[in-house]
DNA sequence: GAAGTGAGTGAACAACTGTCCTCCGAATCG
DNA sequence: CGATTCGGAGGACAGTTGTTCACTCACTTC
């Protein structure tokens, strides 16, 4: 057991990973369905065939690539939502999140961004799935809030999908601010109609079935 | 006068259109930054050195696609909010504005979402200057309503971005329900949720002062 | 009715694409 | 230690791409 059981797997994965990398630089500016095998294998240094060792296409790499965007996320997610107490806590603390993960992998955040609505099927179906996953967890964490009880799980889970809606918009709002004059002041007024928009819709919830009784 | 000044120019529109019509069609299942040049002006059935009489490149058509696609529907939007009278009358014929509009022109709702955060950057600035407009309006309508009175203009900006932010959202979700095994049900069912978000928020908007006043 | 304009043509260009095939050589296995 | 697996190299293939240039010829203008 000396040996790190696999010099090979782990070159293999080496330049997997290399490929990701470099196939995530360069869709800074283009989208998935514009890049080019050979552009992604020339700036990795390998020959345009040894691509083929990692992914049979270049869907299949956005695919991984998602996974890579949008699968650590949950675990914070989910940790965020249950260890702060109180709505103004949860909702400060989730926009910190996304604040953060925007800053910490910009390019993955307009990956997913670019990809959700893009041309490749595949790669829109990841991200659609991961972005479900996120709102039946929000939802099923809703469950033990106490402005929630009573709720039926259809109202709960339309409300966690518009609070997961708002947090990708505004990851998307954030990244659109680099190009502003005075990025991070703009950054900051994103960042703040954010949390002030979510706390809106929590004013909402928590008058929703009087509303809902008089009608 | 009997003559209709520019049987000459006439043509020229309607080519310059033929290759709006089928660069749309081409971008159902790609994005704009892996549309050919080449592909578009055999489709049309033209040579491809005549699209230079029209276009400087596939970023300007895109451009005129995203007038083509937002620029008609600001009068419809605006005399939504003024004609309608109550908030839930509004809600039902916004949410249907937008459903109508993805079923008249599913082409152009999807290329919007799709180069909303596309890799071609005249594009993007072009739908977001459209989206700016769409907020600036709808919160101009918003001054003229009851609930809104002694709201400033940065929250009412907020509030109608919110608004638009959720009915764009709806037109994406609305196309993805095309694959959906029963489409029309599925259809339906995220028209109604929209319908109940707005709801929600609306119902916070009523609430706010109060809550405001509070903290 | 002659002169001029300008939308569209067609050939040619170098550069690029994805994929196939054969081969190499180092890490793995028995 | 010999046999085998397999990540990667390199050549070659037929297609495609954007852009150039000189051109035609129907329409417009004077």
């Amino acid at each position: 057991m000396s040996h790190t059981v696999g010099v090979r797997q782990a070159q293999k994965q080496r330049t997997r990973q290399a490929l990701l990398d470099a196939a995530l630089g360069l869709l800074e500016e283009q989208s998935l369905s514009s890049l080019g095998l050979r552009e992604v294998t020339r700036t990795v240094g390998i020959a345009p065939t040894a691509f083929y060792r990692h992914f049979r296409d270049l869907g299949e790499l956005g695919v991984a690539l998602v996974e890579e965007a949008l699968g650590s996320l949950h675990a914070m997610v989910r940790t965020v939502l249950i260890e702060q107490a109180g709505v103004e806590a949860q909702i400060d603390s989730a926009v910190a999140v996304v604040d953060r993960h925007v800053r910490e992998y910009p390019a993955h955040v307009r990956f997913v961004a670019r990809e959700r609505h893009g041309g490749v099927r595949a790669v829109r179906q990841a991200i659609a799935g991961q972005l479900d996953r996120f709102g039946a967890e929000v939802a099923e964490a809703l469950t033990t809030q106490p402005t929630a009880q009573g709720w039926g799980a259809d109202d709960l889970r339309k409300l966690a999908d518009l609070f997961v809606d708002r947090l990708v918009t505004t990851a998307a709002a954030i990244l659109d601010t680099e190009d502003a004059e005075d990025a991070e002041a703009e950054r900051a007024r994103v960042v703040e109609a954010a949390r002030w928009q979510i706390r809106l819709i929590t004013i909402g919830q928590q008058h929703w079935r009087g509303e809902a009784e008089e009608g």
